[in-house]
DNA sequence: TAAATAACAAACTAGTTGGTCTGTCAAACC
DNA sequence: GGTTTGACAGACCAACTAGTTTGTTATTTA
């Protein structure tokens, strides 16, 4: 079975998460069309009921075969790697400011869109997703229990409070530049957040 | 004109209105159906359209005269009368935390919830939601100046920066409590904030 | 008090949306 | 090489949705 079949099921199926994707990135879940969708992969109505058995359907997949790859991949796998949560953390920061470009800044994170449409709305959802953020913090607590032990970051912090509000924070700063179309705010609010990790220091 | 007139338009129109903010709060300006804010106030789509040009139009108006007046009245206006900022911040944050009930944790905050949904969306919509959050930022801004003017700030703080950074950090450890369905990750993350808030402290 | 107008009621419409159904063709299987 | 099955194509459908239109009644105004 080539790649260029002319039928490629896992293909077509992939094809068809890419595009939901970013549709629910820009419009979120609600505003994804299965009709859209179809227009963007040139696919039919066929095609996709064969892959998705419903819409919500292929929200699960999104969340579970893109979303939550995509957040272990860049946001929570690299924690596993620090030693100086301090000197680590406000590198990849510095380095994700860097690759942000206007256009993401404008959409804000996949994961926290999610989040705040459809935790009150669809239960399928809310757990799917609570679970990828219970991963994400779990990690960063991890890292500076780390940084403690090996007597980087101060003993008198607590790691598990401090990974929920350094998460919080982030996300907080990423969604109010979705409304301010400039990056200022993002710079503005980042030299606080980086002066607050930099405090935690032993 | 009695208010138990048979035709009361002011009141008809406040009450799609606040029917419309409640439904907006819970499925988003994209989930909300006119059928549903008819079905609500026991009107049809003869007063609504009488009221309401379109749906956008009473979207607009959720924002201008409901959530705009509601935001100023309980986070903005009270800014104004700060002189100490880090006691008046912290006193005020511990009476909306003891305010807020499980319901409203899980609900999110509406301008907040209207950021990230709209803005990418309707600019009509992002410029009346940026105008707000930009009234929030100047008070907040304004605080700390008087703070550092009458020396209860640290002068090397930047009052800008740190408005832009706070309000992220409020809004991000909201929207985090939106998908854990307990609000102890409100409060573990609440800590640190304070923690962060003690540190401005001249 | 009569006319004008504002404030509705409610049936109707056109376009959309998720989903179904039947059929077709390619690819694996025996 | 014929058969089965998976991978689609595309017409179709019922429910929904924002918005329109026409009519009616209460309220204001001349």
């Amino acid at each position: 079975m080539s790649a260029t079949a002319l039928r490629n099921p896992d293909l077509t199926r992939q094809r068809i998460l890419d595009v939901a994707f970013e549709e629910i990135l820009l419009k979120g879940y609600q505003g994804l069309r299965v009709d859209q969708v179809l227009k963007m992969t040139a696919l039919t109505k066929g095609a996709f009921y064969h892959h998705f058995s419903s819409k919500q359907a292929l929200g699960h997949a999104v969340i579970d075969e893109v979303l939550k790859p995509w957040i272990l991949d860049k946001w929570v796998e690299p924690l596993k790697q620090f030693n100086d949560p301090v000197k680590d953390l406000i590198e990849m920061l510095t380095v994700a400011r860097e690759e942000i470009n206007m256009t993401e800044l404008h959409t804000g994170c996949p994961l926290n869109n999610l989040t705040q449409e459809m935790s009150p709305l669809d239960e399928s959802f809310r757990v799917r997703i609570t679970a990828i953020w219970q991963l994400w913090h779990d990690a960063l607590t991890a890292a500076f229990e780390r940084g403690q032990a090996n007597g980087l970051i101060r003993q008198d912090v607590n790691p598990n409070n401090v990974a929920r509000f350094l998460i919080a924070a982030m996300e907080g700063i990423i969604g109010q530049c979705k409304c301010y179309m400039n990056d200022t705010a993002f710079d503005e609010a980042g030299a606080c957040l980086k002066d607050y990790i930099e405090s935690l220091s032993a």
